[in-house]
DNA sequence: TTAAGATAGTGTAGTTTTTACACTATGTCA
DNA sequence: TGACATAGTGTAAAAACTACACTATCTTAA
């Protein structure tokens, strides 16, 4: 079957950067391509768009179909369109950044057998496509967001302690914040609560677990 | 001739979303559209994408073709990709969002005799697809970028007073300013410079006119 | 020529926000 | 039970922001 229309019409694919806190490092999910172009090499997840499929679930469905990850957070990023970016034609990437948890995540390859790994943001392999520069982009994105939402909590479990919550905006960051100060700053933004419990982590003094008040949300703040 | 694929493909549009300060008001460009669906309806100027053209070339063109609007500053704002959203089909959006000095600009309706008009953000006719969807989120966009950058600076013309600049800023936040803190404000971004002109505009003492240093260039502050 | 009218242009003091900084508390472990 | 390691807490100085009112300079009309 073939599909015919009056005009030429670019394909439209959505591709995904997924943000994760590991081995304390900022770190993105990659595939590696198992066809031409860029057999071989790393490159976002990501696929065409279904006829009648939602951009954003088809982002989701491509993520989870490459890597297996499901559940996390998205926000749309940008378009690139530029002539000749895709050796196969014309090809045009909604692209999309996710966050996820750091923990409780299983990784899978997909079933034609492409790897998928973790990189860390500050040692990227070559890139298919213009897929660096999107990247780029997201990174971008996500630090300056940390300056006026709350998008760092989506790297966080259910439950969290004060300390890793610093630590991950310290990674992204990159640069030390003071512990009485950052402690004053996310509590009054008044969208953590304290659980009951508490977590033991290490040979000290346990830290008191926190949870976010609206999981899944992002708030301005400021 | 019919252009053929293997898969369905949507069609691939641009939308721009064209501010200016007109009358004391932020307004924005809309064509009437002459042809269904929404045939009479207002709508924002854009069309598809050329198969060899980039997005924002095709942006800037169809502002062109249909507003004879040329020289704005522009980004992309946000893609809409949900099916259903244009009754013809499977049509995907990328939408931008323009800025143009309130003066200078001669608008001319295309060649297919639609009408072209300026309409204040404040009052907007019913519009046609999900363009006031658009719309909502470019001003959202427009706001928040006042706050940490100097986009603001491009509904300027060449020269501009400080007054004049105020006034701008006034109206987009719908809100006074302090005359004394605004000048201390936008005189420490030093991103504009004294000219040796002044304007005489009105009865009064004339005031100093100020340039942009890198004028098209939209810095971020704080 | 002169006075009235109108906007241009300027500084400071009070308040709020941000920053820098060090010790006690409470658990674990040997 | 004492050493260890991180949790948890307050305050003072600096910086940023806010509120606020008068003089300067030009135009216009009497």
């Amino acid at each position: 079957m073939r599909y015919c229309y009056d005009h030429p019409r670019p394909a439209v694919a959505t591709d995904v950067v997924l943000f994760s806190i590991r081995e304390g490092m900022l770190m993105l999910l990659l595939v590696k391509r198992a066809h031409e172009p860029f057999a071989g090499a790393w490159a976002l997840p990501g696929g065409f768009v279904g006829i009648d499929e939602d951009l954003e679930t088809s982002a989701l469905r491509e993520l989870e179909e490459e890597t297996g990850v499901t559940g996390v957070y998205l926000e749309q990023l940008h378009t690139s369109g530029e002539p000749g970016r895709d050796p196969r034609g014309r090809v045009i990437s909604v692209a999309y950044y996710a966050l996820t948890p750091s923990d409780g995540l299983h990784i899978r390859a997909a079933s034609d057998a492409k790897a998928v790994a973790w990189s860390a943001l500050e040692d990227l392999p070559p890139m298919a496509f213009d897929h660096e520069k999107i990247v780029n982009m997201a990174h971008q994105r996500l630090v300056a967001k940390l300056d006026y939402s709350t998008i760092a909590f989506q790297f966080m479990p259910q439950m969290f302690t004060l300390s890793e919550l610093q630590t991950v905006y310290q990674i992204i960051l990159r640069e030390e914040l003071d512990k009485r100060n950052f402690r004053k700053g996310v509590l009054a933004m008044s969208c953590l609560e304290r659980t009951t419990e508490k977590r033991r982590n290490g040979k000290h003094r346990p830290a008191q677990l926190y949870r976010l008040k609206s999981p899944g949300r992002v708030e301005f703040i400021k």
